[in-house]
DNA sequence: AAACCGACGTA
DNA sequence: CGTACGTCGGTTTG
């Protein structure tokens, strides 16, 4: 039998194991709220399912000691002696760990009178002799003489337990330079001070190794032992009890009696119910996670297991799709009526689109799927459309498309409980699952049937059509939602869902956009970048692609000769930065010239686009992506809107396209100030900061005025400039390197601020960094109202990587709350808006921006509501300031 | 044609 | 050596 071909037998010493995790971790980072430490218990967990992973055993067993006395004490007292009381946070630990390896249903085994490693060295050999390759996980040297051919010890490193290396019988001979077998002598000999067994005065391994190669072995050497000159060989004759009993002390017991044999350990499936509760209890989740990820197969549907019939089917198996069913009047109405009672959850529903418009439905029960192909003018679906226009609970993925779709159909629909689009994208928000297909795919372990690409007419029968759509979607969501923890199923409820429709709604709306004004401001900025051009050519004496960084690397350092500028993996950079750089130390027009020419053609880059995407009725109409970004705010596509230039005069003309449309009186902008440092201040609890705000003054002014230790009157625009760096660049992780770059002062003066800021404000400090710590141990970061954002990256050895996820981690509490603020505004407004049934409606959302078309005469009304949806939402420990304009555009809205 | 990269617009 | 995005043109890769 071939190695690859014996079943592998893993026995791990819980014991020594754990005391290695418990001695890696610190302490204080492991505790759950009742304050039980759980460190040891993490790190051992961590370690056991990496082995599961990397060795993949197909029988496993942990032993433990049971007490701290064996027989081994009994014979000599002083055995294992020097070893300390138990650290009190250690205590507690191994019965938890014991009860988390219950519930992965992994044997734990225990021996009265005995050590854990009597334990492993019996199994080892019968592991052996019953063909097995045997790996032995001990942090206890003793166990090197199991080592053979057929027996790997995998021995924790000083670093702690994530790194295990591994001994086979080359290995020990490598490390010791002898036999695994020899070991015990070598100890013997030498003493081993964690046991407080004490070998022969001086010595030492090797002395012990050069004695073993002489005489084979400790009988023979103490048969020897006169012909060993020297004070050693004294020693050795006055001392050779201690090695004598070492050696029986250190033998180990590879006969024991145990309760069961080695098919008992066979690897079974975890208990996940029982896993769940357990890792509950010591507040494991990311652990949990990899868990149910890894030990899956059936764990991750077990996963869903919360007594929906529908998820015992996904359970049992793959149910085949249905043969769609065509319904008609009296038939689709009886049909519905039962299936909308049969499943109180809801149905699956799936509209099939061309051109942005419904085209057909599918409709899937658990058991069931319909299919109606919808033709606008020939509606004798009134039983279908009634229960469209329903709060029927509906299950959808991708909601916002399909609704649009029936919008522009001029269906009403209501009734939406879940997408499970955007619910995946809660549980892993920056992951990969953009499509039905992926959650299938993850959360089903099924491929999603294919829509044919060279299918130009939408077939019904079709498994990849609607009803397949509603099938996979009702299927996956038991099990998506099962997967989403309280915090993130409540962002669902309250957040997302009500978001989704809101968005929808704008999205529809569109904002208007002057042709004219654009088309101008394109020729001009086209002569200009043509003149330019021309200009910057001159210079240089030749035509280059202005566009092309390959080129201008050339000419930069080549032709001009310019010292190099920071590194990029293609060469060097020749961004704004580096130019600026490069015109203050080695000044040249070309220069300055290339950076107008960069300004000129991305803003007329701008303009082309949003041209394009203006409508036959003068309006541009965003997709907003609701899962696109990792910390919960809303993305902008095809065009983006959420980037349309304002810093630059050039740049506020393109604002000035956007107008406000026919039938509205003005646009009205509205944000909120500060909405990020707000978050700060409310989350760090910090007296100064919400202090600040509370004065209402200017918040630059009020922290400059603490920092300098000046009256606010006293703080200089330059201490201003310096402050609201420092203050925005906190909420990104800034150091000090980068302030200093930024502002452009001295890095010390760059540290020196930062300490002051610190010591006035010293809750912020202590804020960003629990917030890292906290990460770390809980595996993600958390909003205000419960989104999570998961970092594995925390726990990378890659410093980068590593020191990268900890600037996101202290970033996206803060960024991704004023995301939830801002999402539960626009639902209130909304609602508020249709409530009093005005005409003015919401157009765009810009992060922390909101732009309206206001009807005439509603201009007071809508401010209400928006101040109140603004203001009102978050329960803040400072207030929230929105800051209102109109205009008849986009620019002279803004205030 | 697709994928990547540098650059740059916004909050 | 500052977070979160989308889009463009140029370039490389297939």
């Amino acid at each position: 039998m071939s190695d690859a071909e014996k079943p592998t037998l893993l026995i791990i010493d819980g014991h020594s194991l754990a005391f290695r995790a418990f001695y890696a971790l610190p302490v204080d980072s492991f505790r759950t709220q009742d304050g039980q430490h759980t460190n040891a218990i993490h790190g051992f967990l961590s370690m056991l399912i990496n082995l599961l992973r990397n060795e993949k055993p197909t029988h496993l067993a942990v032993a433990f000691d049971i007490s701290r006395h064996s027989f081994r004490t009994r014979e000599y007292p002083e055995y294992k002696g020097t070893r300390g009381e138990t650290p009190p946070e250690f205590i507690g630990q191994i019965p938890l760990l014991q009860e988390a390896l219950a519930a992965l249903s992994i044997r734990t085994i225990v021996k009265e009178d005995y050590e854990a490693d009597d334990i492993l060295a019996t199994l080892s050999v019968r592991g052996v002799e019953q063909g097995y390759r045997v790996l032995i996980v001990s942090g206890d040297r003793d166990t090197i003489q199991l080592v053979n051919d057929d027996v790997t010890l995998l021995y924790p490193n000083t670093q702690g337990v994530s790194q295990l290396k591994r001994y086979d019988p080359d290995a020990v001979m490598e490390r010791y330079g002898i036999r695994p077998e020899q070991y015990p002598d070598i100890a013997a000999l030498v003493g081993e001070a964690s046991d407080n067994l004490v070998g022969i005065s001086k010595v030492g391994e090797k002395t012990a190794v050069k004695w073993l190669g002489l005489y084979g072995s400790l009988d023979g050497i103490l048969e020897h032992a006169d012909e060993i000159a020297g004070v050693v060989g004294n020693n050795l004759r006055e001392q050779k009890d201690n090695a004598v009993r070492n050696r029986r002390l250190n033998h180990l017991i590879t006969d024991l009696e145990l309760p069961l044999d080695l098919p008992e350990l066979e690897r079974r499936p975890i208990d996940e119910q029982a896993v769940r509760d357990i890792f509950a209890r010591l507040e494991f989740r990311s652990i949990l996670e990899r868990v149910l990820k890894q030990e899956g197969g059936e764990g991750i549907l077990a996963a869903a297991a919360i007594s929906d019939a529908v998820v015992d089917e996904a359970r049992n198996g793959a149910p085949a799709i249905p043969v769609a069913q065509s319904l008609l009047d009296e038939e689709l109405a009886g049909w519905l009526a039962r299936a909308v009672v049969a499943h109180p959850g809801g149905l699956g529903l799936s509209v099939e689109l061309m051109d942005g418009k419904a085209i057909g439905f599918g409709i899937a029960t658990s058991s069931e799927t319909v299919t109606l192909p919808w033709i606008p003018e020939r509606a004798d679906y009134a039983p279908f459309e009634a229960w469209l226009a329903s709060d029927a609970p509906k299950i959808m993925s991708d909601a916002k498309t399909q609704l649009k779709a029936m919008r522009r159909s001029g269906l009403a629909f209501d009734g939406l409980a879940t997408d499970v689009l955007v619910a995946g994208w809660l549980i892993r928000p920056g992951g990969q699952e953009k499509s039905l297909a992926d959650l299938v795919q993850r959360y089903l372990d099924e491929t999603l049937p294919q829509t044919d690409v060279n299918q130009l007419v939408p077939d019904e029968n079709s498994p990849s059509g609607a009803p397949a759509q509603a099938w996979y979607t009702l299927r996956v969501a038991p099990v998506v939602l099962a997967s989403l923890d309280d915090g993130s199923r409540h962002v669902l409820d309250a957040i997302e869902m009500p978001t989704l429709a809101v968005l929808a709604e704008m999205e529809l709306r569109g904002v208007a956009v002057s042709h004219s004004q654009l088309a101008a401001l394109s020729e001009e900025l086209g002569e200009s970048v043509a003149g330019i051009a021309a200009k910057a050519y001159a210079e240089i004496g030749h035509e280059v692609n202005l566009g092309s960084p390959k080129q201008l690397q050339e000419v930069l350092f080549d032709q001009l000769g310019m010292p190099k500028t920071r590194a990029t993996k293609t060469g060097f950079s020749t961004d704004a930065g580096a130019l600026a750089d490069l015109q203050e130390s080695n000044p040249h027009p070309f220069l300055g010239l290339l950076l107008e020419h960069r300004d000129a053609t991305k803003l007329r880059q701008i303009v082309e686009t949003l041209d394009k995407a203006i409508d036959a009725s003068g309006r541009i109409h965003t997709t907003y992506v609701q899962i696109g970004t990792a910390t919960g705010r809303i993305a902008s596509n095809d065009p983006n809107l959420q980037n349309i230039p304002v810093r630059t005069e050039d740049g506020r003309r393109i604002r000035a396209a956007f107008r406000v449309g026919e039938g509205y009186k003005t646009l009205l902008t509205a944000d909120y100030s500060q909405i990020e440092m707000r978050i700060m201040a409310h989350l760090s609890e910090d007296p100064g900061l919400i202090e600040a705000f509370n004065a209402g003054e200017d918040l630059h002014r009020f922290v400059g005025a603490r920092i300098f230790g000046v009256a606010p009157e006293g703080v200089s625009p330059i201490m201003r400039t310096k402050v609201k760096a420092m203050s925005y660049g906190l909420a990104y992780g800034l150091s000090a390197f980068g302030l200093s770059r930024q502002l452009r002062i001295e890095t010390a003066e760059a540290r020196q601020l930062m300490t002051d800021y610190f010591a006035r404000f010293g809750a912020v400090r202590d804020y960003l960094r629990n917030v890292v710590e906290q990460a770390r141990v809980d595996g993600y970061t958390t909003t205000i109202y419960g989104r999570r954002r998961p970092f594995p990256d925390l726990q990378s050895p890659h410093r980068v990587h590593r020191e990268a996820a900890e600037r996101q981690a202290l970033n996206s509490p803060i960024q991704g709350s004023a995301a939830d603020i801002m999402k539960l505004a626009m639902i209130a407004i909304e609602r508020d808006i249709a409530a009093q049934k005005l005409e003015s409606r919401m157009l765009l959302q810009v992060h922390d921006e909101l732009i309206f078309e206001v009807a005439d005469g509603e201009a007071d009304a809508l401010e209400k509501i928006v101040r109140a949806g603004m203001g009102g939402g978050a329960e803040l420990l400072v207030p929230l300031d929105v800051q209102l304009g109109h205009g008849a555009n986009w620019d002279d809205a803004a205030h």
